[in-house]
DNA sequence: GCGTGTGAACTGGTTCACAGCG
DNA sequence: CGCTGTGAACCAGTTCACACGC
């Protein structure tokens, strides 16, 4: 399948997908590009124009049923292949995440947890196993993991990094400030930088001024 | 100062400012726009085009003094000044920000903590002051408080919102994931979905299959 | 008539390429 | 000679506007 849908365009339709979940869990059945302009904030005409990477959805004259928007979204992207992801540094942010109720629709399934730190394996509460740093390998092997969160201090992120590669991880999300980068493009990346946001907000605000 | 710098550029200053910071701190004195590409993975000529909206700063021939990138784009964007900043829910994604030990860096202040429970605010150990949710409008009021940081469940987060507003607050970070919106421009409201993230992965990754 | 789907027109942000300066 | 700063050329992505189906 082609890599040709833009970025812009993914995240719209997968914040649509979302969106379009809990309009069916309100007991809403169908919604015109308009209305979800209003709700999402995206102009209809993007919406419909994102919708054509998607498919001819649409009903002419009544919009979209919620339900099969989503599944459509859903279809297209494969959001519901529950890939097995662990998470890397139990830390705050850590445990947040992996003890996070609605995790399951983000796509992946939580499996396990890791941390350098044993005295935390055993007294956290979590909803999947954890975990000692030094069984990472064998257990992503094991357990067939395919994404690896990575929670732990920046400068331990490269290293990180390095060790969920060679076990064979794909897909990589980094909550550590430092920009992890792979020269290899069949691995997957996507850093996200907290503090970055803040930053983001603060000018934002100095130029409404 | 006018509102016309792009928000992508506004991304990727902020950005390059924190990269000119770690550079300096590991003694790096000058480097090229080209050497930035390679650390950011920001083109070149993007980079040159977006400092163009802090001023010539430059010396021809030989690149930037990263002091005075990161003092340029400080100055340009006011990311010192220091606002002051409260966190509202105390679960574990809250007390992870509310103990950030780098958050000083992001332009903001961190100075107050609430949650509607206040078994919470007797025991949680923190940097800064807990109290009740009951206190907020008060609270932030004398202590002049202007960034909100929304980390309470999705369904109370359009309540929180309001009162906050209704406080005096004019700048939001919203982790709760539930658009928030307001119709007042005045007030800038960033929404931070972190699942959405892992929606966007999962979806890029059935895309390059 | 309402609302989708879509080619066509447009916009603004990115990339190019080079003049100018140290 | 290297690298910035910048107008000009380009292009992706957004918006418009309307034909078509319900």
């Amino acid at each position: 399948m082609e890599c040709s849908v833009p970025l812009r365009t993914v995240r719209r339709l997968t914040y649509l997908y979302q969106t379009a979940y809990s309009l069916i869990e309100q007991g809403q059945e169908r919604i015109s590009s308009t209305q979800l302009e209003e709700i999402t904030g995206i102009p209809a005409a993007t919406i419909r124009k994102d919708l054509q990477y998607v498919g001819s959805i649409g009903q002419n004259g009544s919009g979209y049923q919620t339900r099969s928007l989503a599944e459509a979204i859903c279809r297209r992207f494969q959001l519901d292949r529950g890939t097995r992801a662990c998470i890397v540094g139990l830390g705050r942010l850590g445990q947040a995440i992996l003890n996070y109720e609605w995790f399951y629709r983000s796509g992946y399934e939580m499996v396990a947890g890791f941390d350098v730190n044993s005295n935390k394996i055993e007294t956290l509460p979590a909803r999947v196993r954890l975990y000692p740093a030094w069984q990472m390998s064998e257990v992503i092997r094991r357990e067939e993991i395919r994404l690896g969160i990575i929670t732990v201090p920046a400068q331990a992120a490269p290293e990180v990094l390095e060790n969920l590669i060679e076990a064979g991880i794909t897909d990589i999300i980094n909550f550590a400030p430092y920009w992890l980068q792979c020269p290899d493009k069949r691995i997957l990346i996507r850093n996200i930088d907290i503090l970055q946001e803040f930053r983001v907000l603060s000018a934002l605000r100095s130029l409404q001024e």
